[in-house]
Formats: structure tokens, C-alpha cells, sequence
DNA sequence: TGTACATCAGTGAACGCGCGTTCACTGATGTAC
DNA sequence: TGTACATCAGTGAACGCGCGTTCACTGATGTAC
């Protein structure tokens, strides 16, 4: 019987939520160890029981997040068959999740991780399947393009997207108005997928 | 005689360049009160008497960079009169400067002001200087638009070009590789400035 | 120009707080017989 | 099933450090006569 492991797994899970839920209320700027084992309903000493340590939580956190982006993108991207409107449908998808999760999207470009310590693989893979949803309806409208060209001009267009967006929510600096973010991305994709050599 | 007054005035420059050599060496991140007061051979109470506090002097090397930056965007602006040419020139030009300037460029992004404290007027003018460059070159490529509409997509390009600079230049997620930069913003670039309805 | 006094700038030791991380403890879980 | 013991999970008070900001002090600058 493995009480002690579903103990375990329980503690695991219910501090993810926690981060999650202190990220939503606080930012990532206002997330302390405290608040999450509060939330959480155990001891502060039990984050570093099931995480090796504040950093490793909130990657964790952020993976959880970027999962959440992709289901929401890829649910998107399969409703449009055509690739110039499934690229319009994404931009305004990728704005849309960023608003309704922006603090925990904000977290995923935010935290920094000491430098000495690098991201794992499977942040790295989190990333990639994203811009594969990109580069797919790339491929669709540039047939002879070669693959490494596709992914890299996804890549173009993702960070442009994500550019357009993040000035937009932090008005901090002077991006595009609010109510007019859906028709600036529209006309960034129109423009960024119309044919050319 | 004003010599208290001439003291102040070095004091108050030699913090200035004093942080902005720290920003350089370590970054905002590892920007602290004492290495600046030391590095301007001055006591760490000075930074308070010709700073409100840390973010006042910081706000006013952001400040400094962005002047420089538009310094250096003017210039580029001013050789290149056939406008697509000139927004391609443009998104390079802001690409070299980044690069070369990159922890104080960073600064500028990533220095945030406590919650109940608002970004100063001469802050924001900075930044519409700025976009006044791409607006102008806009202008000369879609005569018959209006003004307000000219300004947005300017702050669109300038969103969009910034997101895939700042993407490839801190590794940390998935950008473009930083030899195929230039090229990407080229390609971004024209295709933005492509005319259309 | 010289002297006496007042002011106030720069100084830096000390304050204070926030907060991530540790570790000696204790009691529930697992094991042996 | 019951009892005795060992293990080890979760606990949270305490540690430790970083670092922005303050403030009583002192000596140079400015002023009055």
C-alpha cells in the first residue's frame, strides 16, 4: 500500500495549484513561499520535500501553462482549414489566452532562472510544439518551402505576435490600444502569410 | 558662486554614468545602491539627495538610453529616403543597437516602477519620438491615411520587430538564430510595408 | 581682507524588512515476529 | 490480529543574507560685520 507516495502525490499537486493560484493573484514579482504553502494548507518546509526549490515550482508551473496554450491553440488552428485564416484565428487565440491567463502567461517570459542552471528539455519541447502549430499552416501555403526555413519564419512570426501582444496587456510601454489588438493582429498575419517569392 | 551647486550637478552625473556602467557590467538585475556609489567614489546616502530613490535614477537612465537610441535611429532614417527601404533600415538599425547596448536596451523593458508609482511625461514622450520615426515613414508609403491609424500600426511594426529582436537576443526562448536576424527582420519589414487597401 | 558664526552638503554605520532555505523534532506509516 | 520497533514524511521556528533607505554627525561653503 502506497499511502505515503499518494500523501506525496497529493502535496505535489496541491502546491502546484497553490503557485498557480497565488501566481493569478499576485504575479510572479509577489509570489513568495509562504503565501503557496498557505494556500496550500502544509508546512513551508514541505516545498522543498516535493520540489527542489522555488525555482523548480514555478518551471513547473509554467509548463502547466504552456500545456493549457497549446490545447487552447491547437483547438483553434483545427477549425480553420484555410491557412491564412487559421493564422488570423491563432494570433487573435495566442491574444486571447494571454489576456484571460495573463498573469500566468506574463510568468512564463518573466522568470528568470539563476544562471547557472539551464532550462530543461522539456521546456524547450513546450516551446517547440507551439511553433510546429506555426509552421504547419506555413507549410500549407508555402508547399516548396524547405522545413528549417518554415520553422525559423515561425519563429519570426510567433515573437512578432507575442511583441504585438505583450506591449498591448502591459501598457506600460506604448503598444497598440486594447480594442484595437484583434485588428492589428489580423493585419499582421494577412500581411505576414501573403505569397510572395 | 555656485560651487555647491557645481558639485551637486557632477554628483548627480557621476551616479547617473555610474549606473548606467553597473547596468553594462552586470545588468538591472544586479544593479545595487552600493556598487554604484562606489563605482562614483561617493557616500551610498548621496544616491538620496540627488535621486528620489533607486528607480528615480533608474527611470533616468532609461531615459538616457532612449535618447540614444533615437540619436541612432534618426541617423539611419536620415540615409535612406525611399520609405520600405528605410523601415528595413530601420528594424536592423534597432536590431545593432540592441545588440550592442543590450543590458541598458533590457533595462528599459525590465525595470518596473512599484504599482502606485506612475511613469513620468517625459517618459512617454520618449517613446513617441520614437514611433514618430516609423510613423513618418508610413505616412510616405500610405499618403492617404489618417494620422491616428498611421501612429497605431506604427506602434504595431515597432511591437512586432521589437518582439523578434528581443526573442532572438536573450536566448532564453525559442527566437530566431541570431545570424538569420537580419534577414527575418528584412522579410518582416517589406512584408509590413507591402501596400495594401 | 579677516574673523566668527550659521548653514547645509555629503557621509557611512546602522536599521529594518523581506524572504528563501534549513534542520532538529515528532508522530504517523511501514515492518518484523 | 497484536505488539514493539524503525523509519522517514511533514513541520515550522530559526537562520542568514541581501540590500534599500535613514539619520546623526562633521567639516566645507557661504554670510555678516
Amino acid at each position: 500500500m502506497g499511502k505515503r507516495e499518494d500523501i506525496r502525490a497529493d502535496l505535489t499537486e496541491r502546491l502546484l495549484q497553490a503557485a498557480i493560484d497565488e501566481i493569478c493573484a499576485n504575479g510572479l514579482k509577489g509570489l513568495r513561499a509562504r503565501d503557496i504553502t498557505a494556500r496550500a494548507k502544509c508546512a513551508l518546509g514541505t516545498i522543498y520535500k516535493c520540489y527542489t526549490d522555488l525555482d523548480d515550482l514555478i518551471m513547473h508551473v509554467n509548463s502547466h501553462t504552456l500545456h493549457a496554450l497549446h490545447t487552447h491553440l491547437s483547438s483553434v488552428a483545427k477549425k480553420w482549414p484555410n491557412p491564412h485564416d487559421r493564422m488570423v484565428a491563432l494570433a487573435k487565440g495566442y491574444a486571447g489566452f494571454a489576456q484571460s491567463h495573463q498573469p500566468q502567461w506574463a510568468a512564463i517570459f518573466d522568470h528568470e532562472l539563476p544562471v547557472d542552471r539551464d532550462i530543461p528539455d522539456w521546456h524547450h519541447e513546450d516551446q517547440a510544439r507551439l511553433l510546429k502549430i506555426i509552421a504547419e499552416a506555413l507549410g500549407e501555403i508555402y508547399p516548396n518551402a524547405q522545413r528549417d526555413r518554415l520553422i525559423e519564419r515561425a519563429k519570426t512570426i510567433f515573437s512578432a505576435a507575442h511583441g504585438v501582444i505583450a506591449f498591448a496587456l502591459q501598457q506600460r510601454f506604448s503598444g497598440v490600444d486594447q480594442d484595437q489588438l484583434d485588428m492589428e493582429l489580423e493585419a499582421l498575419a494577412r500581411m505576414v502569410t501573403a505569397v510572395q517569392p
